[in-house]
DNA sequence: GCAAGATGCGCC
DNA sequence: AAAGGGCGCATCTTGC
């Protein structure tokens, strides 16, 4: 039997003494740092108390649990190297926290147990000890509060365990615990590369900082009021707001008035050199002695069972493209200048940046390997639409994608009568279409949205073909174009967009099949749980599905409208809280695909952790960075990441691996 | 002074 | 009938 361990740790928010602020490792480094209590509970008896009270030795040799294993596992470790704990043997730590997510989307102890429970605990006491030491503590009730506390987290951490600790696959143990242990291992940081970046990025921001007019009134750089005001002084329009007028309304703004006023280039540089700045300076304050930066990445962050970013620092998410400055300390933003560059760096054309641009900060190259060890990165070639088309059960498209053709040029072939030789070099715009459909319309994606999603993911602006009754016109009659000479359309315009989404439903049958299946299916449980069951083993629940009558208000009329919908109740990410939403079959079949998509990848990750000679440092979806030592290859990681799993035959799996000095796109 | 919401900027 | 979805963090404003 294993036994529950929970330590109680002094934290401070207010002057920001807590590992949620600082991160796990600098919090338990931190002087002001102190574990006070422990509580344990083994099935049988549970005991809390000070720590020099505890006996440790009830520990030596036991399998041990933790809500949150990651954190007390640092706990203990801390302890030791403070003398204050003896080193036991512990032959492992697992992490109910973890399993809790796996389970029921619910990482928090209180939520877990209210849902696997149905019992309500009180966590008051965590909360009121806020700045409390354990001298504070006693002075109030000797502790009492705190010590009942204590007991009864551990008391349900190990319930939790013996209760659902068998319908965790060892896989997904497994993937637990190479989280923890990734986290806590960290990456080896280019330390004088960060300080160059961070004193040119000041530059920068000192720079764009003082084309902001605003400043000498003492507002703030990036106060959405007095852009607002500078706007109405200057009398040009407010900038449109980019998540409800559109990306492309706001780029058109910025083009139409930047020449004018440099300040309309200038706050939107300051944003992105101060979130650069800010990201930078995390990992700064977070370098350990060696030159590693720990970081946390949540197991299951994602209902899907992807991970996510934690932890004040984002693994997932760092910028592809380097900030690019120019002699003067400007950030380089032109769409032409930044294509120069990109033909500049081409080795064809010699591999180097232009002369007039003066630094190029990557922060992927700050990530590196560990003295005398290579990086290695790997990610999978498409794999989400290779999954839909297994699931879907298209047997020519999968024939075409395990020949080795890419899933745009197999899904032209198989659904675009296309003929010809290699797509990608011998119809560039059927490549770009076959791309934008493959990538935008697989899982039931409206004609409206896909205008964006083509623009976005293939760089293909479908409505330019559109026909000119579609075109608006100004109060002349004239016909309206932008800057770029691409055609402004009326609302209600799309001609091309609807007939691309109707002939791609039409042409890919089995596609559409899959979603009307869970559609129905997701309906036929109406008045219960649907679980939808992935072909990995494990399963996807939606919660009470219900019909239910849900307001939408209609942007361009301002109208509210009332319509029937499918709910049920998902973990919404935003709100860290399980809400009712709308489901249908292509959103269903989205989650299908992508988390069978994280399952493939999941085998491939503890392939290669067990493989040895090769540690993945960290994930990203479908990419896993590698620091391996001089035996292995990319060759060994190509191959690992190109099994199928047995519960997927015949899933074409491909990776694209290399070898490279840094972390990089 | 703090929390929550809106917005922006990043990623697959 | 139609419906992109999955994430995290910083900054600013507003409301309590």
């Amino acid at each position: 039997m294993p036994t529950s361990v929970d330590f109680e740790t002094f934290y401070d928010k207010k002057n920001k003494l807590s590992a949620s602020v600082q991160g796990a490792d600098l919090y338990i480094r931190d002087p002001r740092f102190n574990a006070y209590m422990v509580s344990v509970y083994d099935g049988t008896e549970a005991w809390a108390g000070h720590l020099s009270r505890f006996n440790w030795d009830a520990l030596d040799g036991q399998h041990l649990l933790s809500h949150n294993a990651g954190f007390d596992a640092r706990v203990y470790s801390r302890l030791v190297e403070q003398g204050l704990a003896p080193s036991l043997n512990i032959p492992s730590w697992q992490c109910t926290a973890n399993l809790s997510t796996y389970l029921c989307m619910r990482r928090d102890l209180g939520r877990a147990v209210e849902f696997l429970f149905g019992v309500q605990l009180d966590k008051s006491v965590r909360g009121n000890a806020d700045g409390k030491t354990w001298e504070d503590l006693t002075k109030e009730d000797g502790g009492k509060s705190m010590i009942e506390y204590a007991k009864q987290d551990a008391i349900y951490c190990w319930r939790i365990w013996n209760k659902y600790g068998h319908l965790w696959p060892t896989l997904e143990k497994k993937l637990s615990a190479l989280t923890i242990k990734q986290c806590r291992r960290g990456v080896q940081i280019d330390a004088d590369k960060l300080e160059l970046f961070i004193g040119v990025a000041e530059k920068m921001r000192v720079q764009a900082e003082q084309a902001l007019p605003w400043m000498a009134e003492g507002k703030k750089p990036t106060s959405p009021k007095a852009v607002a005001e500078q706007c109405r002084r200057v009398n040009i329009p407010c900038p449109p707001v980019k998540s409800h007028d559109g990306e492309e309304a706001y780029d058109e703004w910025a083009a139409q008035f930047s020449a004018k006023y440099r300040w309309v280039k200038a706050y939107t540089d300051f944003r992105v050199i101060n979130k650069f700045i800010t990201t930078l300076n995390t990992i700064r304050e977070r370098l350990r002695e060696n030159g590693t930066f720990p970081f946390e990445l949540l197991y299951f962050g994602a209902h899907t069972g992807r991970w996510s970013g934690s932890g004040g620092f984002n693994m997932q998410n760092m910028r592809k493209e380097p900030l690019y400055c120019d002699d003067e300390g400007w950030l380089i933003t032109d769409p032409d200048k930044l294509k120069e560059i990109e033909r500049a760096l081409d080795p064809k054309n010699g591999g180097q940046l232009p002369s007039w641009v003066a630094y190029a900060l990557d922060i992927r190259a700050l990530f590196t390997a560990r003295p005398g060890r290579k990086l290695i990165l790997s990610d999978l070639s498409q794999i989400e639409p290779r999954v839909l088309a297994w699931l879907a059960g298209d047997f020519k498209l999968l024939e075409l994608l395990a020949r080795g053709q890419s899933p745009y040029e197999a899904h032209a072939r198989s659904t675009m009568k296309w003929e010809g030789g290699e797509l990608k070099y011998e119809d560039k715009e059927l490549y770009a279409l076959a791309k934008a459909r493959v990538l935008g319309l697989g899982f039931g994606c409206g004609w409206k949205k896909f205008i964006t999603v083509a623009y976005n993911m293939a760089s293909l602006d479908i409505t330019k073909d559109d026909p000119e009754e579609y075109q608006a016109t100004n109060d002349e009659g004239e016909l309206c174009f932008k800057a770029d000479g691409t055609p402004v359309m009326k609302d209600g315009y799309g001609y091309n967009s609807r007939r691309i989404v109707k002939e791609y439903r039409e042409q890919n049958p089995l596609v559409t099949g899959l979603w009307k299946t869970l559609d129905e299916s997701f309906k036929q449980s109406e008045g219960g749980d649907f679980e939808m069951a992935l072909p990995s083993g494990r399963s996807l629940r939606y919660g009470e599905v219900r019909r239910e009558r849900r307001a939408i208000h209609d942007e361009e009329t301002g109208e509210t409208k009332w319509k029937w919908a499918m709910t049920a109740l998902a973990f919404d990410q935003k709100r860290n809280a399980v809400v009712r939403k709308p489901f249908y079959g292509g959103l269903l079949t989205e989650n299908l695909v992508q988390a069978t998509a994280r399952d493939v990848f999941g085998e491939h990750l503890i392939a290669l952790d067990e493989a040895g000679g090769m540690d993945p440092l960290w994930s990203v979806h479908d990419e896993a960075i590698l620091d391996c030592d001089a035996s292995r290859s990319t060759k060994d990681v190509k191959h690992l990441m190109s099994q199928a799993p047995e519960w997927i035959p015949g899933l074409p799996v491909s990776a694209d691996t290399q070898e490279a000095p840094h972390y990089k796109k």
